[in-house]
DNA sequence: CGCAACATGTAAACGGTTACATGATTCA
DNA sequence: TGAATCATGTAACCGTTTACATGTTGCG
């Protein structure tokens, strides 16, 4: 259901065409909300069907840019502000690690070294996009930097656990 | 792809009916890997299809118990330690901080307090688990407070973040 | 001319959620 | 006897992924 939310997002920026979208998908919402070509032009039927976004005239190649409306707006704030957030629940390697046990110890250190080995590799991927980045100075500035630092929070304190884990792995 | 193994992982400790597994689903694995009844009866007939368990004879009120197999164990193995862990990749949280620009500085100021006061209510939670859970000493002890840790570091990592980005969303 | 990039759409399959449906057993 | 618990199963729906399918435009 964030989907919808996220292409308005983007839309309450620019206007846009499915094409657009798809790019800034991949570019900027990689790490937090991938989206494939065949869900946004999907879902960009429906906001357009909702009220939620208006389709100009066909330009060059059919393409079909998108605005959003002030109804859209409204839905977007309405989203932010008032629609409670959702953890997510599933946790891959944690999962693993309840079952650890069916495992010899060396073999469940060897799992949390390899765990350090993953969280660092995407620590590598988060500080070549911070050095990467335009950061310009819009707000997407600001808080684009305020993503990015829970990612890096987010690995550290990964990397330590599993750091620490891999310690107390009971000797058999 | 993980429900699986995360029943043939509950199996590998005892054979189980899809009731017995289902209240171990919402007791220990809650928090990691939800699964709904009507989940684990699908795959429960799967997984005896592929062998990777067995079905005893049916007891009262037509119970069937399932018991994994060798070939069941063999898979799980695999899974825990040749399938690579993967990341979830979307983040509702981040997704909204990216549009935080569409509102005013106290409306995400205030953003910012509800996600501490939310991360600090799961912090509680994890802390009564914490308390309430019988540890004993066999490996889900060692594993389950591995596990449990990882839950408490971020969400300390994650109220820490979150009362930071509050200080630093700009005046206008 | 030919290739890369632009541009849109659909269908099948999968994993997960919600809701419906039914019946047996235990125990107060 | 009636309620709680034990116990299994199915159907519809939703969001996501993968794959298929097609056509246009700009540029070297």
């Amino acid at each position: 259901m964030s989907l919808r939310y996220a292409m308005l997002g983007l839309l309450a920026d620019e206007p846009a065409s499915g094409y657009d979208l798809l790019r800034r998908f991949n570019d900027s919402l990689a790490n937090v909300w991938p989206a494939t070509q065949s869900q946004v032009y999907g879902e960009l039927a429906k906001l357009a069907d909702s009220g939620l976004t208006t389709v100009g005239e066909e330009g060059p190649r059919g393409r079909k840019e998108y605005a959003i409306t002030d109804e859209g707006r409204a839905e977007l704030r309405r989203w932010l502000l008032e629609v409670p957030v959702q953890r997510s629940r599933r946790n891959d390697i944690l999962l693993r690690v309840f079952f650890l046990g069916t495992v010899s110890p060396d073999e469940a250190r060897g799992f949390f070294e390899r765990a350090v080995r993953n969280v660092t590799a995407y620590e590598d991927e988060l500080r070549a996009v911070e050095k990467e980045t335009e950061w310009g100075d819009g707000p997407l500035a600001v808080y684009g930097r305020i993503a990015l630092e829970w990612g890096l929070r987010f690995t550290a304190m990964h990397r330590e656990w599993a750091e620490w884990a891999r310690t107390i792995v009971p000797e058999e």
